[in-house]
DNA sequence: TTGTATGCGTTATCAA
DNA sequence: TTGATAACGCATACAA
């Protein structure tokens, strides 16, 4: 019993072949296997034919680390995603994966779930992984451990979020510009006294689309009372209920004909909250929601939402850093996209 | 200007300082920087200090690649979803990642999107990371493929689908069961003429939910035609609202009163079909989905869905390959969850 | 308690 | 065209 076929018997675990078995398999020196695998050019026809059969026989497979040791950086991403549950995110994820496996380069997935101890040990774990680069959409932009990472050497892109100044990359979507969109679209079907619902403001999307909702209200003469601020503990379905609860118990006098909502789940939250209770969508409230996830359409009320540009984010995102990290005059760029309103029946009647 | 000033001048990246620059720093040999790390009980309290202060100044992480073909493993396990834009399998990744964590081990997450070629692509990949192993909702859990890797020596769980025989650990959830209690609680509601909605049939999930609907139907003495077949080219809500469209255009007599879906996807499609058609849910058409994701409770007519213990499934699946791994005497294990019916408004009126 | 030396698998340099 | 060898960063066996 040969040494590899005793580590199996014990761990269970065949040690995989190397170079070095190829190499002696074949009967040539390691140097040439691995011009077989990098410069096949380099190597004659006869012998890349016998390495190659060689490595077939013996199920040879690259060690990444082993190259990426040698390398001394490694040829994949990361993409921090901050909640997973989230169809929005999702997407975005898929838009990066496709453009950095365009770019032969692999990609890891892992999500925060709005936790910033979970965020940092994930982090901790992708800069032990010497990943080329991390997008990331974080817990909080602001957070000093992006800018540690960053002087570690790591790459850091934020997605979805933005940050002052012009010292990183960013993709976002113009939040304050969906915020005027949907609101004005509210006011142009009629309606005088709306509902902004979402939260937690310290969440800057949320802030954001808050200060357009509010511009755009302001700039159309209407009375600032008018525009109600719900405000909710998490963007979430639930919470989207709660609200619709609260709503309802609203005087009649005090109650908005008309919510725009932060995001999706909260506008599917408060859109069953609303049908289930009797009440007509849109007559007796319409509803606006923002991300336009698969979900929206599919409502029983189909959504009227603020569309962003989710696949298209993720591609931008990946391309940056892919630039950060090949072009030595790269340069730092914040890309904002324009959201657009998709106007359905929970709007429109 | 020293070695590492230039390099950081030329590629902008400065080199990560290493255990050798830790040791050096401190003033003592890489060894001892090792057991610092590795067996801090070897080492006296001062030198201990010394070194770790060296660490923290120099921004000191270890190198993931470095340890992990030094030790000829690696520290990590994968998930390969079948699909990301189904919350069901992003709550299972979300189970597999939560164990993972718990036993110190970090997860790729990656997915096939369906498409075996993609699936194979990153198999390949992280096979060369030389992850621990690999859990894996496969296009096909038959392919040949999954048996090449194991031979090679990576632990691979199947998880959402089976696979004949004992050879391979695999968890998944008694769909035949799923099938039968979704067309029991028809029956019961006293329908007599019902649609199964799903497909393509290739998929093993779709096959055994149909076959334990057909049995719940002949179990009650029902005939054979009236439990109507409508397949569907995907799992998907707009093959939902096709269905929806064909179980209209049905003659009366022909028209099924209820309709169960193969996941909630369709389910979702097929209830907003119904419902902007002016048909009343359940009144004119009740309908239960499979998965119960977040949506299917958010839905205007909440939707009855039959559950699957989505993260105990991601657990589970975790738990099997660390045994795997970790145990030399393990056996497989095909783990095999209940479903559990939960009723809601679409079927209850 | 600490230091020295070796090897993991790969790639690149240099010599043959 | 091919072969021998050093180096990447870390962990360990062994020596001091």
């Amino acid at each position: 019993m040969n040494r590899a076929a005793m580590s199996r018997a014990k761990a269970g675990r065949p040690r995989p072949a190397s170079v070095k078995d190829v190499a002696s398999r074949a009967g040539v020196s390691v140097g040439t296997v691995s011009n077989v695998l990098n410069r096949p050019d380099r190597v004659s026809e006869a012998t890349r034919q016998r390495v190659e059969q060689a490595m077939a026989e013996l199920g040879f497979i690259r060690n990444e680390s082993a190259r990426q040791l040698r390398a001394g950086k490694s040829r994949s991403l990361a993409y921090v995603m901050l909640d997973a549950s989230n169809p929005f995110f999702t997407d975005v994820a898929m838009g990066i994966e496709d453009a950095a496996a365009r770019a032969s380069m692999s990609t890891f997935l892992c999500h925060s779930g709005g936790d910033a101890a979970r965020e940092r040990t994930q982090l901790q774990l992708l800069e032990q992984q010497r990943v080329q680069g991390i997008l990331i959409t974080p817990v909080d932009p602001g957070s000093a451990v992006i800018d540690e990472i960053r002087a570690r050497g790591t790459h850091v892109v934020i997605v979805d979020r933005t940050r002052q100044g012009d010292t990183i990359c960013s993709v976002s979507v113009d939040d304050e510009l969906g915020g005027r969109l949907a609101v004005e679209h509210l006011i142009d079907r009629g309606h005088r006294r709306v509902a902004f619902v979402g939260g937690p403001h310290s969440i800057g999307q949320v802030r954001d689309r808050w200060a357009g909702a509010s511009e755009a209200w302001r700039a159309a003469g209407l009375p600032e009372d008018d525009l109600v601020r719900l405000d909710t503990e998490r963007l979430s379905v639930d919470e989207g209920r709660v609200a619709g609860q609260r709503i309802a118990g609203l005087s009649t006098r005090r109650r908005p004909t008309a919510a725009f909502c932060a995001n999706d789940l909260l506008a599917l939250g408060l859109l069953q909250q609303a049908v289930t209770t009797g009440r007509r969508v849109p007559d007796d409230l319409a509803i606006i929601g923002y991300d336009d996830i698969e979900f929206a359409a599919a409502a029983a009320v189909p959504l009227t939402s603020v569309r962003q540009p989710r696949q298209q984010l993720g591609e931008t995102a990946a391309r940056l850093i892919l630039d950060e990290t090949d072009n030595p005059d790269h340069q730092h760029e914040s890309v904002v996209f324009t959201p657009e309103l998709v106007a359905r029946r929970s709007t429109l009647g």
